[in-house]
DNA sequence: CTGTTAGCGCTTTCAC
DNA sequence: GTGAAAGCGCTAACAG
């Protein structure tokens, strides 16, 4: 070694707590600076048994839906010192090949806000890989997630609806294979028969403004009078509301009132003002890392769901009740 | 080995064009499929000096206005058979933190949406790290850059509002050390001054739809008659539009013509239909991972700028000309 | 075509 | 406190 000392000494220097005297570990560190070293954590690696990374999956519907998510997870892993490993599949489907290549990278963890089929997850479990969902949900007993509850927000949202006139009450879904647009479109119709409120079968879209925007003329057809449209998402309540208005001549919320979930940016703009229900995305995405972290330390055992517990944001998309 | 063969054979089978006959190939990749192996990549690239990982910076302001690159570069790497390390920035600042954690996990090149500072940069040469940046320049006449021609982009907005009456033009800029921004401002003045339009002195704001429509207020003051807005991005475009409609009683085009500049989804919306210049992402982004890709590879020399041209998107939100 | 050997850059015993 | 030696899982050069 160029500072004149034996390697292992140059790892003790780049390890906490490790013993090494005051001097040397300046010279060390002065060698390092002049040479720009900082020691190959790959090697590391190899022998520590962690790589550090975090495999995170994501699609391409996921990432539009929730941009910021990809960014918050981030920000988590790398305060707790992690890296991210990012996997960017272009839709929903097979999952096994990129499960795959990030275990051939010895991820210490994988976080997945896409749906992993069955042959994914059981590939991470002899390999030790431990896995937490984001808004997902999976048959393996043994897997842990943390997830909005989808259910309950639709309760808040149909209890607020109850409040005022509704007039016929219609909902569009997303996508007939998507499991959180099935979560609360449950809910709602859960909520809504509570509540004795009728409603016309629901629809489904695809989770887009233009799906909105197209659905809207097929789902509020058929019926004189004020109406109300639940929508799975805001993207397609967005959508909603401008064709109402902009194609149907209606108004919104006086001829129809429209919700969404999710309380993206756009859903506060003063042309919307919707109604909806807000996933807290940041305090989910902490706990997605902490729970990774966890189990990765092994201070927690697999298997763990955890559901926060969403908002009710009302806003003028919503007719108001009695006492507004 | 369990297959019975030695590990170089078992090596062999996983790389593609090594000498192996079909039936030890048969026979080890029976083994492997048995015991669920497959190779340690990050073993792998101690010897080979490749990892397979390339390092992606982003801001958060960056993955706001464009929360699709990331998923293109994705795309992209994975098809070119590597793999993305993201790091997260809060915002833009010091990198040369992140560039070292980066490099310490020995990636094959780095690609920025970020402002890469020159130590950072610096950092990569000895290192042998190849760099792209992402719409972004450098005083660093060796790194490589894709982006968009901003300049190019406001020209071809001035020069369809020149078409029609304008009346007062007034630019909306984004943050003061923002090169984009920077940019496109610089490339509208240009343009405006050829054409012989006047305008009012540049106001700043940060950006967001919120920061534009909070400028709107003074940025419309002290002038009678139609007025035409320049936004350096969609974003504050969109903000000043429904600060115009919603609480300074204007209507847009008629009373104040907007523009933006990005062509996000919500520029397309009916309730908003702005005119805006597009910039090529998904090609932008095609372009940085093919360069990247033939640093890497050696088959292509640093230091090449590659712009992007945007198009012109005619809507709504700008006064028709004669023709129109 | 296949096995043997050395070694990638690090950490980890174990002496000293 | 520090150095020497072994070895993490793989590939590369060389025999056979």
């Amino acid at each position: 070694m160029l500072s004149g000392v034996s390697q292992s000494t140059v790892s003790r220097v780049f390890r906490e707590g490790a013993p090494v005297s005051k001097t040397t570990r300046k010279k060390v560190e002065a060698a390092a600076a002049a040479l720009n070293y900082s020691p190959n954590q790959i090697a590391r690696s190899l022998i520590t048994q962690r790589t550090g990374l975090i495999g995170v999956v994501i699609t391409d519907p996921s990432n539009r839906a929730y941009p910021d998510v990809l960014f918050y997870l981030g920000q988590e892993i790398q305060e707790s010192g992690g890296r991210m490993l990012v996997v960017a599949l272009p839709r929903d489907g097979e999952t096994a090949g990129a499960t795959r290549e990030i275990l051939a990278y010895h991820v210490d963890g994988i976080i997945s806000s896409a749906i992993l089929d069955d042959a994914s997850i059981e590939m991470c479990v002899p390999a030790h890989v431990p896995v937490v969902l984001f808004n997902r949900s999976t048959s393996n007993a043994n897997t842990s997630t943390v997830g909005c509850d989808q259910h309950a927000g639709m309760e808040l949202l149909v209890q607020h609806m109850a409040a005022a006139p509704t007039g016929r009450v219609s909902l569009l879904a997303g996508p007939e294979w998507a499991p959180v647009s099935k979560d609360r479109m449950q809910g709602a119709v859960y909520a809504l028969t509570r509540c004795g409120i009728e409603f016309a079968p629901v629809m489904h879209s695809d989770y887009t403004f233009e799906g909105g925007r197209q659905s809207t003329r097929a789902l509020l057809s058929g019926a004189d009078g004020p109406q109300t449209v639940i929508c799975a998402n805001d993207a397609m309540a967005l959508g909603v509301m401008d064709a109402c208005r902009f194609e149907l001549g209606l108004r919104v919320p006086e001829d129809v009132a429209v919700t969404g979930f999710d309380d993206i940016p756009q859903a506060d703009w003063p042309s919307y003002r919707l109604t909806t229900i807000r996933q807290p995305v940041r305090r989910m995405a902490k706990a997605t890392v902490r729970m990774l972290m966890e189990l990765i330390e092994g201070t927690a055992s697999s298997g763990e769901r955890r559901l926060l517990m969403p908002e009710l944001r009302v806003r003028a998309s919503s007719r108001e009740g009695p006492a507004g």
